[in-house]
DNA sequence: TGTCTATGTTGACGCTCATCAATACAGTCT
DNA sequence: AGACTGTATTGATGAGCGTCAACATAGACA
């Protein structure tokens, strides 16, 4: 099955180019709506096994990863399975079947995104 | 009351430095010391009202803003005092009373150590 | 002192979530 | 076909969370 279906934080407006959902927290309050699609993100990472999950993922050469190289994060195998579906359905995470193992890979531009929402625009330490 | 107590992503060092918990994602996959910690600020973040709370302090002139200022983002207000109690734990806010009202403002070096930690060391667009 | 406004706390309720054991499904190799 | 491995799903359970009404506290001002 392809598996480019939702990204709540971005568009892909025509197959390309992706538009950002937010604006930086600082710039402005943000509307109820953005806060809803950036809260699932902000919310998929926090739980620690899947910000682990998601780490071991991103940090994997290639930024994939199949399931057997990550999955010793001192849970039982049906709850790794079960933290990989969320991150999936907050589109931080696409996976793909290839023979007997699953690889599951970061969406990059997701990751930008992220990253955009929390620059500070010139609050350096 | 001094409000300078847990930075839990941060470290003060000698009252000036700040060192980051954790490498950026990307880089390695992070411990489970290290998911714990970072996990508890994006959890205070994966709430839309707390996310508008949030994003409404850190974009209020001076970065700092009354609990009025902010308050209307469509819960009761004992619920808004309970979020903010939230957001100040996880060490991204903190409060100060000043007369009648309280205004809370954003850690900024917080702001940036998450942004490092969602930072795509070559991942672009 | 008393009253008024701004904010925090308590207690309760319903809902979601993280977790596991058991089971099911998919692909590989005899 | 049958056995075996890797991964997903189901169902159940206990813990945690978001929310509000009611109450408490803090400061300002008369």
């Amino acid at each position: 099955m392809s598996n480019a279906k939702v990204l709540p934080l971005l568009e892909t407006a025509n197959g390309q180019a992706v538009v950002p959902c937010c604006p930086p927290l600082t710039e402005r309050p943000m509307t109820a709506e953005e806060a809803e699609t950036a809260a699932r993100m902000f919310k998929a990472l926090g739980d620690p096994v899947r910000l682990r999950l998601f780490s071991a993922v991103a940090s994997h050469e290639g930024g994939e990863a199949c399931v057997c190289d990550i999955s010793d994060v001192g849970v039982s195998q049906p709850t790794v399975s079960h933290h990989l579906k969320k991150l999936k359905e907050a589109g931080l995470l696409t996976s793909e079947r290839r023979g007997t193992w699953v690889y599951y890979r970061v969406e990059p531009s997701v990751l930008a995104a992220m990253g955009k929402l929390l620059a500070t625009t010139a609050t350096a330490v």
